[in-house]
DNA sequence: CGCACGTTTGATCCCGCTCAAATTGGGTGG
DNA sequence: CCACCCAATTTGAGCGGGATCAAACGTGCG
């Protein structure tokens, strides 16, 4: 019975492997099993605290990691201090720029994080022995071109209020577990100022332009983190 | 025919090729003789004229291309027409995304363009025969992932007049024939109104931000097209 | 309880947008 | 070669959205 024999092969996988989400949607998922066990072989599980800094911009590359929970900040500064975030990575995004020497970004633990780490050079080895592996990551690095793109036209050419609604409805369509439905409820993973830095505003606007929403009926907001959108619909009108 | 007759010997490069960028620095630098004898049979040279549409957002993907000459604006539009432009792209870069179905940006020649256009299968064929292709396009892809996350440091961040400043030094960058030297002296490739879209600015900031340069002693204008740097370090301290 | 921090709200200012007009330069036809 | 036109650009005047500065509020934690 073939279902009986892909549960064998199931049962042989790698603990860390199998209830990781990068086996089915992320990198791994191209992998056969020998090449998962082998893969496993390198990997350890780390935890990051929110607020830590998982990576330096301008800082070696020791390894790559993939997302398995929580969520990871990318971000920039000026010389002055001032900040951008550059990107939000998911479960299961790999983390780290495939074949650099060096980060051009930095990445901060937005909420509590786990990354399955392995070493920059058995990952590459394996890329490099796998075409398969490559061409599932350069998806994904071609996602986040596009991903970054969107995120450029939010940033040049939408009003406060457009960049806030735009914000949530992403972090709707990411976080929240009802997928298609049209209400959603979630924590935000980021605070004000995150957010600021996300969007390219003051706290205080981001502030404000919740105020608004939330008086508008269009989202309720508890203890500060917690939204529900009871229409998702409504909140992408907004979007511009 | 003197074309189609290169040869077993290969010593004989495609006309088309011979004095290409992307052999060199861009995507066909990994082919090998054959491999460009090959790949030149299912190529042709196309023009297009400054201000011409070469792809369109949402519309199925037909080939690649390969910018052999000029520069290649990339944008998105928002529905009430409001634009940001996403990119530019200089020779030797490659037009497309890889194996997607449709764009996912419009792409608009800013000057007069050559480009080296190869239909979709061919190139896809290719790359799946040959990994050291598409380890080239990604590294291409990556690069494009950077430039894309800098520049939403300047859409987010910058102030107008840093805006410009970082423009033009990107530009004296990539454009300027003198590499490396203090000064730099170029043609735009692009329009106040291309400018205004690039930065998130309008015409009129553009304007006056170039004209406050220009007072200034940092850059000299020439029929509005022709800029010279007379010391492309004190453009850098403005670029924030 | 009381401190600290993140957030909200208020008052005011200024950079960049909008609307409007003048200027420049390139192209065209006589 | 010049007169004219048209589009792109520059310049000016005034306004408004978002920043800045400041204070009050809520929430979690020792």
């Amino acid at each position: 019975m073939s279902t009986a024999r892909i549960d064998i092969h199931n049962s042989e996988l790698p603990v860390l492997c199998q209830s990781c989400e990068a086996r089915h949607k992320g990198m791994c998922g191209v992998l056969s099993g020998e090449q998962l066990t082998a893969m496993a072989r390198h990997t350890r599980r780390v935890h990051h605290a929110a607020g830590e800094e998982m990576l330096a911009d301008a800082m070696p590359i020791t390894g790559y990691g993939n997302v398995m929970r929580g969520v990871v900040k990318l971000s920039k500064v000026l010389e002055d201090g001032r900040q951008q975030l550059v990107g939000l990575q998911f479960a299961p995004d790999l983390l780290g720029r495939l074949f650099a020497k060096e980060n051009r970004v930095t990445a901060e633990a937005a909420s509590d994080v786990d990354i399955c780490m392995v070493p920059k050079a058995a990952l590459e080895r394996m890329v490099q022995e796998n075409p398969a592996l490559e061409h599932r990551i350069m998806q994904q690095t071609l996602r986040e071109l596009d991903e970054a793109r969107d995120w450029m036209v939010t940033l040049g050419r939408k009003s406060a209020a457009e960049k806030v609604a735009s914000f949530l409805y992403l972090i709707a369509s990411h976080i929240d577990p009802s997928q298609g439905e049209a209400v959603a409820t979630f924590d935000l993973p980021l605070t004000r100022a995150d957010i600021g830095d996300f969007l390219g505003l003051t706290i205080e606007t981001v502030s404000r332009q919740m105020s608004k929403l939330k008086a508008d009926g269009v989202i309720e907001i508890e203890n500060y983190r917690h939204v529900s959108v009871p229409d998702l619909a409504r909140l992408r009108m907004r979007c511009g």
